[in-house]
DNA sequence: TATGAATGAGATTTCATTCAT
DNA sequence: AATGAATGAAATCTCATTCAT
């Protein structure tokens, strides 16, 4: 009773917190493995070990988890985005974008898997669906940012960003789901950078 | 499927065969709205303005139809594939990319509602979703023919190949979700063949 | 496709009929044995001798079966509080009042069940609930009707009607739960007339 | 239920008995605004601003509060019941009558949240429910007693103290519900014992 | 004496598929 | 070829009750 007494589910205290972080978790695995729809609460509260009553007293319905799970990834995300270094064309330039495109491929790796549902969610128009979009712009603002700082000419920049978000998004959720093999990651980082260099300061 | 019933002239279809072809168009549009998993029978029949019963006739279920759309869809993108011109650095070059940039998008518009759910479709791992790694894989090998043909160094041709068709598909994505206005269509194609040219014959 | 195509459940056609007729018979039955709340869809749809499914093609819950069932018990009575006779002290006005009672009693019988229940829907102020209302004033204002062409004087119709409806209703409603034998049915009639007829025009 | 247990003044009842006393309040108010079914645990300790795991230290269960509470009730209409006035033809008996009739108007003010429940309950057919049907019959047993007493002829007794009674309880429903505004309390009383005064004695 | 997170049985509701007409 | 009412398995969600703290 000393802490806020909001209503609905979603806040119960201090003992319940892991048993919210271990239906979190689980909720990634099986979206990640299904999509939302097809998801069963069933196996999501299997996967947390814990109830179906439980469920309900952290979470309004599968989709609630849902959101909550992409807002973390949403946040990860945008923080990466503002994290993009300036584009020049010399090998320093290069070096730190192909670091940058490392750590996007780390990040992909670990929240990818919740990303890939966002492309289902986008049908339903929903607010999960909106995050997705709100993040990948937050993408293409920062490279419409860097691209104008960089002085780069002979190019639209808002349409040459999302041009270049959208290779390093697909790329990278192939490389996840299995079109290139593991080893293949720095491969892929550094192509990333070069062609992004290329684009903007090539013939 | 056996062909025209009647001798008499223009063709004229059974009933049957369009009947199949209006379940065919409703479980596109359906599919697109709402996903696989989530399309019901019923919106599908009652967009084809016809019966649950009908529907069974057809199809075996659900899944089949997507199938049959999938099988479509992979057909006339698995011949636009082939038709990726050679790559060259010269202007002619870049005109003739831009030329099959707009084919794609063109292709894509039409068929992208079906395309979009092919992710949705892969993770359960089904022979639908196996049929659009099997679409990208042809765009992936045309396109390592091609670099392979263009004597470009510098660059894996299997990775490179791998970001450009993710930016070429992604991009035509962000154009149909409404991250780009109608308008940016030309521009997108234009953007697209200079960095992949570029990205070949690039600094 | 002749009919109307009004969207949501409720409209089958032809053959469904005899179903939805069970299923509101069923339903009569279970709300009566154990209150609307209490009443589960499955004892419905086990006394329809149907399925889940089938209860869900014809109504959209429970509550809108009971509804329906209401609307109907409604008009019955509306349409018998408008035949109550005109009020006279004479032993012609005390038969025809006695009638009518036992009118009363026979409808009664035959929809109390549901009419048991409209107490209980009262409570969470829905359609249904304010339907018994409804029903009753019906009553008291035909009954308030006739006191003020009776002549009568030295009591507050409105008063007066209402003390006398409420005998009614409440009366036959301990006729039915078994506070009287069947027997005293024919007796009970006799005496509410005699006791409206002594309130207008006793000492 | 022990009594006091510090010999201090004041009767500093212990802790656990304004616990027990807050949740019958409370129970009082979600059984009559829902019923006894449909009444919440939940709803019931929030308004008591106590726990679940309280509420089953007093309780073993939900039912058991409806119960406590209807033997307060039942114990308070039952002597009202022994209370009735001797029923005379004069003005004496009359005026005896109509207090009475407010004595029970403001019972049932204070109790007929409880009651109005009983009535759901008796489709059950648990205790709860044979409570109520006892102390109607209470009130009938008193009425056919100063019936049988006042020498009115021409009558049954068992049948008109039955009509009358249920004519006193709902009405007094009907005030309670909106169908009457509370200025109409003292008209209602009189109004009741003037109709049963002319049911016994009147032409 | 009090708490409230956890439980799971049981209820509601949906929807792919069948089948008599 | 077509229909659409019927089915029931499987999903979602609720809530009385328990129990570790």
């Amino acid at each position: 009773m000393g802490g806020a007494t909001s209503g609905g589910p979603g806040t119960p205290r201090r003992r319940g917190e892991q048993t919210r972080e271990r239906l979190l978790a689980a909720g990634a695995g099986v979206f990640a493995a299904r999509g939302v729809h097809a998801a069963r609460v069933d196996d999501i509260v299997k996967g947390a070990r814990t109830s179906h009553g439980t469920f309900y007293l952290y979470f309004r319905n599968k989709e609630e988890l849902f959101h909550a799970l992409a807002q973390q990834v949403a946040g990860d995300l945008e923080a990466l985005a503002a994290r993009l270094p300036a584009l020049t064309p010399d090998a320093a330039g290069r070096a730190a974008l192909g670091a940058w495109m490392q750590d996007f491929a780390a990040l992909y790796a670990e929240v990818g898997a919740v990303m890939r549902v966002w492309t289902e969610s986008e049908m339903v128009a929903n607010d999960a669906g909106r995050l997705g979009t709100t993040v990948w712009g937050a993408f293409t603002a920062a490279l419409v940012d860097r691209i104008r700082a960089s002085g780069a000419s002979g190019l639209d920049p808002g349409v040459a960003a999302l041009a270049i978000v959208a290779m390093i998004e697909r790329a990278n959720y192939y490389l996840l789901t299995g079109q290139l093999t593991e080893a293949d990651g720095p491969r892929l980082a550094a192509t990333l950078a070069r062609v992004t260099q290329s684009a903007l300061f090539g013939a």
